[in-house]
DNA sequence: CGAAGTGATGCAAACGTTTGCACAAACTAG
DNA sequence: CTAGTTTGTGCAAACGTTTGCATCACTTCG
């Protein structure tokens, strides 16, 4: 825009909004010329002393152009729909934020939706979002095998996956590096001296649950290091009752690790709930690694041992991306994988090293439950 | 819609949509016929028979109403602007969660935007959305004296505030009880002896911010205690910097309180910060209530005994207040004010409790901090 | 039995933009 | 100085719905 003269305060007021045909009357000229001059696209087809005058009068008059029937014409919307597994998991808050504001800044707005984990809710969200003409979609919830991505591709609905990716590989993403943060996690915790150490993984049926499952048997093995099935598994959700539930599992199994690598952050917090509930605790009885690096994560007890990933600079690539790919449909399917990076804290430490003959730690337990 | 036909899979590959002319053509009605079928109010004024079959036509087509003609011509988008003052406060999540499910569920879409605390920011995104026809607004951004929902309300957008509120009477809003919280979180207090009682609030430019801090004014003298003016003071900002900053005051003001009301959780994470910043500790050596009960707040160290409010709630009931304006903009604008409890933690106990003369803390802590 | 009423459907004009095409005027070249 | 090209605008038809009005076939009643 021009430099903004005085927005007659009516213009706000008024329910009667101002219309192409108005700035076209008060301009002399036809609706066609002065749509040429407000799209900077066709601007260069009218000449520029009258694009001057009819910018002047429609900021003048406080015009805005009408998105509905700008969209209802050239089939875009300057609008696209953001998908979100659940909201309450504070992972994908600041992800939001980051795809928001990087939208917003190109002049597109971002609709959000949260499918609560549910397959058919995010089916019927995004047909209702594609017959909103949506010029694109980012989505934080996809399965290896999603057959929502699937009807997205077929639609020629431009596409970007966050977070998590497909099996297929012509679909665009940004990922953090799955491999590189659990093996950040495991020579953290083998340079403190863990030797058996477990894992605590999601449903393989993400590629954040596969990924990380499959990097912790390959670093395992990298290392040199036993791998003791018992203590590898699985969680049912990302989740902190899966997560506890998982740490059962391990803590029951007998074979006790030193060390558990939990995929996720809420996973962990799980552990701890496991931990405390069989009268133990992190990082004395058992050390434990997230996934993340939540907001906050840092503020639980014990603060948390986790693989920082970039909340923010996911969100913004993953807009980014998708702009792209909006701008010129025909782009390559890239995939971005961001790097990682590992937030010690005091949830791991020295096997053994809590293990005193006076552990402190039974004390406080009982003083608290006594409170 | 009726039962639902085999949904022809070439319907959605294919990018060549079916409008309402297609259905009137293979019913062999006008597609004016077809729009009332389709659309509840008019339905009556077809045959039962007729609309029957027309309706199963269309979903055996697969057809789906295109929004954007639908909302050019009756100016309606069932589109709402939700505008968050910053994301990254975990209080805000489950709102927009339970906000965007209502709105769903009644056939709107939600679109979101971070103003990320600026009201620069926020008066375009206002006037964007505006320009996109939406429906209607919900902010939980206003201030008590508020430029950019006084536009609002002179252009006559359906509005509806959302956790905080304003001066005028106006505007319809969902609010916590915010002196019933403050006052809840008072009684535990002097119900634990506390009598010296400090007070942390925020920027008294919001209604959270200057309605619990007269709560606290108000509740204090009804219970009899005195009030040390060194003690009660409004942060900058509801953050944790703003709250340690405040909370290093109340600690150096020399006259120390045993308890302190901060009007957030997150300024009472600040006050753990001044806390341990001055080798002091949470509650052995001041009492701290928050407010809101945000995620995992129940995780940090100490658990903070803060005043819950029904997050999920007060989304629920935001929206639907939207919902019945937009439906009928000249019903009175109500304001909700939702009830909070108070969910007893770790970080408040009797005062003097952790000062006896053979403290297990210290230890602790200096055994942390050599970790 | 005819006039008035009722009920169901068709017609066409909107809603606010965009864009292919036509057309005129102003150039360029031969 | 004419034929051809470029440049700048206007014209009108779309985009997919909705809705006031007209129309027509019935029913109902005096």
């Amino acid at each position: 825009m021009t430099a903004c003269p005085p927005i007659s305060y009516d213009a706000r007021m008024s329910p009667a909004r101002i219309t192409i045909k108005d700035v076209a009357r008060r301009s002399g000229v036809h609706p066609s010329t002065v749509s040429r001059v407000l799209n900077p696209a066709t601007r260069s087809m009218v000449s520029d002393a009258l694009a001057a005058r009819v910018l002047e009068i429609a900021a003048g008059l406080g015009y805005r152009r009408n998105p509905l029937a700008s969209g209802l014409r050239t089939r875009r919307s300057f609008t696209v729909g953001v998908l979100i597994p659940d909201l309450s998991n504070p992972v994908f808050p600041p992800i939001v934020r980051g795809i928001e504001r990087t939208l917003s800044a190109n002049g597109f707005i971002a609709i959000l939706a949260d499918c609560a984990n549910n397959e058919q809710t995010e089916q019927a969200i995004v047909e209702n979002l594609q017959s909103r003409q949506i010029d694109g979609l980012i989505l934080a919830t996809a399965h290896r095998r999603d057959p929502v991505v699937e009807a997205c591709v077929a639609s020629g609905t431009p596409l970007v996956l966050v977070n998590r990716m497909l099996a297929r590989t012509d679909v665009a993403a940004v990922v953090n590096d799955d491999e590189l943060g659990i093996r950040l996690a495991l020579e953290h915790l083998t340079g403190l001296g863990h030797r058996r150490i477990g894992y605590v993984g999601g449903p393989p049926s993400t590629s954040t649950g596969y990924d990380r499952h499959r990097a912790f048997l390959t670093v395992m093995r990298a290392l040199g290091l036993e791998l003791d099935t018992d203590l590898v598994l699985n969680a049912r959700a990302f989740n902190e009752a899966a997560g506890q539930q998982a740490f059962f599992e391990i803590l029951d199994s007998g074979t006790g690790p030193t060390a558990v690598v939990a995929a996720n952050d809420l996973l962990a917090l799980g552990g701890y709930d496991a931990l405390a509930a069989r009268g133990l605790s992190c990082p004395d009885d058992l050390s434990i690694t997230g996934f993340n690096d939540m907001p906050f994560i840092d503020r639980c007890q014990p603060p948390l041992t986790t693989v920082h990933i970039p909340h923010d600079e996911l969100g913004v690539q993953a807009a980014l991306l998708l702009l792209e790919r909006i701008a010129d449909p025909a782009t390559p399917a890239r995939r971005l994988r961001l790097e990682p990076t590992l937030t010690v804290r005091g949830s791991t430490r020295r096997p053994g090293d809590g293990v005193e003959s006076f552990s402190p730690r039974p004390a406080r337990t009982a003083a608290r439950s006594a409170t």
